[in-house]
DNA sequence: ATGCCTATGCGACATAGA
C-alpha cells in the first residue's frame, strides 16, 4: 500500500500535473495539502472519474487539505483538536483499509518573532498532544504533510540563511522532536539516513537549479506502521515540470 | 538588506507562502 504527502500549492491551477502524478506513482492514498479552495470548489468529479474517493477540509484561497483513497475512508474527522476557535484548514484525519491517516499542513510560522509564530507553536503543542492519543491506540498510524519544519541542518542546502527562519527556529525543531520521540518513525530519514534530500524547492531564485532545497514534507509512522514499511522516496522529477508546485510527492509503501 | 516567483481573490494590487 503505498501513501504520499503533496503540497499542491492550488488545487486548481495543479489539477493536470496530479492527474499525471496519479497515473504514474499509482498510489493508494494522497494527503493533499494547499488546495486553496473552498470544499464545493474542490474538482472532485475529476478524481471520482477515476475511481478515487475524495473527502476535503478547504477554505476560501489558502490553506485547505484533502485526502484521496482507492479504499472507502471511514471515520473521518476534520480540524486538529484542542481549538475550537480555530478556523484555519490545516488537518483531516480517517480510516482507511486498517489504518488511521492524519494530514496535515502545519503554520509556516514566519514573519518570526510575531503573531505567526506564536500559531505555529501553539499549534504543535495541540498536535503533540493529539499525536500521543493516535500512538496510544497502538493502531497503525500515519501522520503525515507539510510540516513546514526542517528537522536539522541536515535538512536544509543553505542552513546559515535559514538560521532565523520560522522553519529552522529551535524552537520549531524542539516541538517537532517531541513528537517525534514519543515513538514516531520518520520514514524519509529512515530510508535515507545518511543522504541529503528535499521535499520542497523555491520558486525564487533558481532554487530548483541549484539545489536549494528543504526537507519539510514528511511522514511519520506509528511503531505497527513502522514495521510494515517496505520502502519510501520522494519523487523529485516532478518539480521540474511546467506548472509545477513548489513541493513534490514524497511516500512510502507499508506492507499490506 | 531585499527581492527574486507563484497562486488566489471580485482582482487592475494585496496577501500569503517558505
Amino acid at each position: 500500500m503505498r501513501l504520499a504527502t503533496f503540497n499542491v500549492n492550488g488545487i486548481a491551477a495543479r489539477l493536470a500535473g496530479l492527474l499525471q502524478w496519479l497515473e504514474e506513482a499509482k498510489p493508494d492514498v494522497v494527503a493533499l495539502q494547499e488546495i486553496k479552495c473552498e470544499d464545493a470548489r474542490f474538482p472532485r468529479d475529476a478524481f471520482e472519474a477515476r475511481g478515487w474517493h475524495v473527502e476535503t477540509h478547504g477554505q476560501k484561497g489558502f490553506n485547505g487539505v484533502a485526502l484521496l483513497s482507492r479504499l472507502p475512508l471511514g471515520e473521518l474527522s476534520r480540524g486538529l483538536p484542542g481549538d475550537p476557535e480555530d478556523e484555519q484548514a490545516r488537518f483531516i484525519e480517517a480510516s482507511i483499509g486498517g489504518l488511521r491517516i492524519a494530514n496535515l499542513y502545519l503554520p509556516n510560522g514566519n514573519p518570526q518573532p510575531g503573531p505567526k509564530f506564536a500559531y505555529k507553536l501553539a499549534w504543535m503543542q495541540r498536535l503533540e498532544r493529539h499525536a500521543r492519543d493516535l500512538l496510544a491506540t497502538e493502531q497503525a498510524v500515519v501522520l503525515l504533510g507539510d510540516w513546514n519544519v526542517c528537522p536539522t541542518d541536515a535538512d536544509v542546502a543553505r542552513p546559515a540563511e535559514m538560521a532565523d527562519d520560522a522553519l529552522c527556529r529551535p524552537e520549531s525543531r524542539a516541538a517537532f522532536r517531541r513528537i517525534l520521540v514519543q515513538g514516531w518513525t520518520d520514514a524519509i530519514r529512515a530510508r535515507f539516513l545518511n543522504e541529503t534530500v528535499y521535499t520542497y524547492w523555491d520558486y525564487q531564485a533558481g532554487a530548483w537549479a541549484k539545489n536549494w532545497g528543504l526537507r519539510i514534507d514528511h511522514l511519520l509512522l506509528s511503531p505497527a506502521a513502522a514495521d510494515r514499511m517496505l520502502d519510501a522516496g520522494i519523487d523529485r522529477d516532478v518539480r521540474a515540470r511546467d506548472k509545477a508546485s513548489d513541493h513534490v510527492p514524497v511516500w512510502v509503501d507499508l506492507a499490506d
